[in-house]
DNA sequence: CACACAATCCCCTAAAAACAGGATTTTTAC
DNA sequence: GTAAAAATCCTGTTTTTAGGGGATTGTGTG
C-alpha cells in the first residue's frame, strides 16, 4: 500500500487526481494541502511514502519547499507537478530531492507509472519534461552570482551604471565589470537581448 | 439541464471538472476535447450550451479560439479557464466573446456559479480575477502601433538602430523615433526597462 | 597551502542610446 | 474630404554602454 498526500493550490488538480486514482487499490489517498504551511503541519503527525507537489505555491515556492521537506523527512518521495515543462524548474526540483516530475497533462497512467516508480527509489521523468531536459542540456542556464545577480536586477528596472553603483555603494567601474561578465555569461549583445534573456531563464 | 463541454489538454483538470461537478443533476457532461481541432470537430455535430475553455492550448490559443467559435456559433457561453489570473487573458478572453473567466483553483461552487450565470446571459469573473481586473486598470496597457511593435520585438533581440533599420528598410532615424515613443508610451528610463515592461504585459 | 572564483577597482576608445528640438508624407477613420 | 494618427525623415548634443585591456583583495575548497 502506498501512502500518498498531495500539495496543490488548485482545487480541479487536486480533485482530477484523486478521480484518476480512485480504482488503484494499492495507492493509499492521505489528504492533500493546498499550502506549503498546511503541508508542513501535516506532515508533522502523518508521514506519506510519496509527496506529490505542486511547483508554483500560494505561500512558498515549491522548489523551495522541497527543500525542507527532504531535509527533515529525507524518506519522502516526491515528484514535482507543473503546468509547465520549462528545464529550470525540472532541473531545480531535481537538484533539491525530487525523484519525479510530472506534467499537468499526464495520464493517469503515467501518473500511476511515476508514483510506483519513485517509489523503487528510482527518478521519474514524464516524457515530455525527459525531452525537455534532453533538447536544453546544451542551451544550459548561466549561472550567476549573487553579486551579479543583484546587478541584473537593477539593471532590469532601468538604472544605470552610475545610479546602481550609487545603491550598492561601490564604484561604477565595479558596475560595469559585472554587467561586461553578465554580457557574456547570457551571450548577450546588449542590455535589451540580455534583460529578455534573463526574464526568459526565469531569472528575474 | 445545462449541456456541458470542455475544452483542456490538461487531463487532471478535466478530470477534475467531471469529477466536481458529477453531483450537479442539471448538468449535463457531453464529453471534452484536448484540441482547438477536435473541439470544433464536436461543435459540427452537437452544441452545448456552455463551453468551459482553457486559454492555452496546444494548437491555438484559446483567446483565439474563443472568437472563431462565438462567430460561427453565437448561442454558446464560453468561460475562459486559466492558471494565471493575468488582466490581459482576462480582458481579451471577455473582448473576444467569452462570458466568464474562472480561475483553475475555483472550487466547484464557484464553478457552478459561474455555469449558472453566464446562462442566464450574464458576465461571471471568478473572484480573484475581479480583484486583478480592477486592481490593474489604472495600471494600463500602453497600445503601441504595429510598426512599433515590430521594432521593439527587434530592439528585445538586441538589434541596434541601425541593424533595424536595415532589416525594415527605413532609415535609422526613424527606427530612433519609434525608439523615443516606446520609451515614452511605457514610460521607460532606457531599453533596459522597456524590454521587462513589454514582457511583463505579455507584448513580447 | 595553492588555486579558483567572486568582488572590487582602474584606464582607454568607439559605438550606441537618450534627449531635444523639428518636419513631411502616408494611412486610417469619421 | 478632412482631420487625426502613424510612419517617415532630419540635425544636433550629452550620456551611457560596449569592448579591449589589466589589477588587487578576500574567501572558500580540495
Amino acid at each position: 500500500m502506498i501512502r500518498l498526500f498531495i500539495i496543490d493550490d488548485h482545487y480541479m488538480i487536486v480533485e482530477g487526481i484523486r478521480s484518476l486514482l480512485q480504482s488503484e487499490k494499492n495507492i493509499e489517498w492521505l489528504g492533500h494541502a493546498m499550502t506549503a504551511e498546511s503541508c508542513m503541519a501535516f506532515l508533522q503527525h502523518d508521514l506519506p511514502d510519496v509527496l506529490l507537489m505542486d511547483v508554483n505555491l500560494p505561500d512558498q515556492s515549491g522548489i523551495d519547499l522541497c527543500k525542507v521537506v527532504k531535509t527533515k523527512y529525507p524518506k519522502i518521495h516526491i515528484i514535482g507537478l507543473s503546468s509547465f515543462n520549462q528545464q529550470s524548474f525540472i532541473e531545480k526540483m531535481l537538484e533539491n530531492g525530487a525523484s519525479g516530475y510530472v506534467l499537468k497533462n499526464a495520464t493517469s497512467l503515467e501518473l500511476i507509472a511515476a508514483i510506483e516508480t519513485v517509489m523503487e527509489g528510482d527518478i521519474y521523468l514524464s516524457h515530455e519534461a525527459a525531452i525537455v531536459v534532453e533538447k536544453n542540456q546544451n542551451s544550459k542556464i548561466p549561472i550567476i552570482t549573487r553579486r551579479e545577480k543583484e546587478v541584473l536586477l537593477l539593471i532590469a528596472d532601468g538604472l544605470t551604471n552610475n545610479s546602481i553603483s550609487e545603491k550598492l555603494f561601490i564604484s561604477p567601474t565595479t558596475v560595469d565589470t559585472h554587467r561586461k561578465n553578465l554580457l557574456a555569461k547570457f551571450e548577450a549583445k546588449n542590455t535589451a537581448s540580455l534583460v529578455k534573456m534573463a526574464i526568459m531563464h526565469q531569472l528575474i
